[in-house]
DNA sequence: GTCTATATTGTGATAGAC
DNA sequence: GTCTATCACAATATAGAC
């Protein structure tokens, strides 16, 4: 998925930028157009259909954390080994693009039918992954949890904050967005800490 | 805020639902006429134009879930006593309607900008609740953990899976929502569990 | 590849009969 | 309160000139 031309560059910057802030029905091909400061009709030129270019946009998207799911649930290497790791490589991919989390969350959750296609083509079983999560020792047992409940909490923890960055940063952070991005950053140490704790 | 006739009751159990769904502009007032089995010019008729309409709907589902946090984060009882009500509110609330924190979220993360006049609205002022929330011994020290943290993390631990209901249900449950929704259920134990283990 | 012009359909909203 | 008819406009998409 190179993008060739220039004018394909600037068309994918604004689309992921206004779909990711506005949705899918929320903007129309001129507002992207017009973002990207070209000529509408060029959209279609280029990705034929605005389903086409949503498709493109959101792909990416699911591209950008999927493959790090899916490198956990794979590994065979044990579970704690992995919790550093993960949490920075997720929480750094929330930094670099906070509206990720809930532009995908929304799009699957009003097609929900989308997921096990998407799983399939991104190359994650997920009744492979679960065998072996609760293979003896994959997953440590922790306070008696299903080792589900434990990757469930490891990415509640991480992705929350990003999808409900309004509330939290307004309620938590009286609306100093500078704070807020500081608190995510000691998340990174500090998330692992509670795994830790809870593994005792 | 009490609605008088059938028609106005069908109307809003269907602009509920498909703006839950599909979100404010995902769908029409079409869609919403024809899924209350009714007129189109009736939407019109009773909320005036669609703006009117998604409002009534958004501040009815923010109702739902607002008076918790702020209950929690007024109160001036000792924050452990609350933990296992709160989680039990919430998590209640979620599953009656799955779909209202991607729902609010969507609604708040494109929007950002309604938020400090929504809490406003809804009483709670965030400085003071930050202020009482840091006060000695409110929330208690974990390890050596920011309040605001602690907060946040109960949060993302209750909310989170229903965000992502699509796809923790895909991925770690093989799609199969009864064992999704038990899940669930066992949280209502689970959390609080973790809850007092890191306040250890 | 990029533009203008246009076809076609959908949308929110109102006026006015019943 | 509920309907039909209608308005003004915005949307996606394509045809065809350059």
């Amino acid at each position: 998925m190179t993008l060739n031309t220039e004018t394909e560059q600037k068309i994918i910057a604004s689309a992921e930028k206004l779909f990711y802030q506005k949705g899918k029905a929320g903007c129309s091909m001129q507002d992207i157009a017009d973002d990207a400061g070209i000529n509408r009709t060029l959209l279609n030129y280029y990705y034929r259909s605005k389903d086409q270019l949503f498709e493109a946009v959101f792909r990416q998207a699911m591209g950008s954390f999927v493959p790090n799911l899916a490198a956990m649930l794979k590994s065979d290497m044990p579970f704690q080994d992995y919790v550093q790791d993960l949490v920075e490589t997720v929480i750094d991919t929330m930094l670099e693009s906070p509206q990720i989390p809930i532009f995908v969350l929304q799009e699957l959750s009003s097609n929900p039918a989308r997921m096990p296609q998407i799983m399939k083509e991104m190359g994650v079983d997920p009744s492979l992954a679960i065998e072996k999560m609760t293979e003896e020792g994959r997953v440590p047992e922790a306070m008696g949890m299903d080792p589900r409940q434990v990757i469930l909490n490891l990415m509640s923890l991480c992705i929350f904050p990003f999808a409900a960055r309004a509330v939290v940063s307004e309620v938590l952070y009286d609306g100093d967005q500078e704070v807020f991005l500081e608190a995510m950053e000691e998340r990174k140490k500090l998330i692992p800490q509670i795994v830790k704790q809870i593994m005792k």
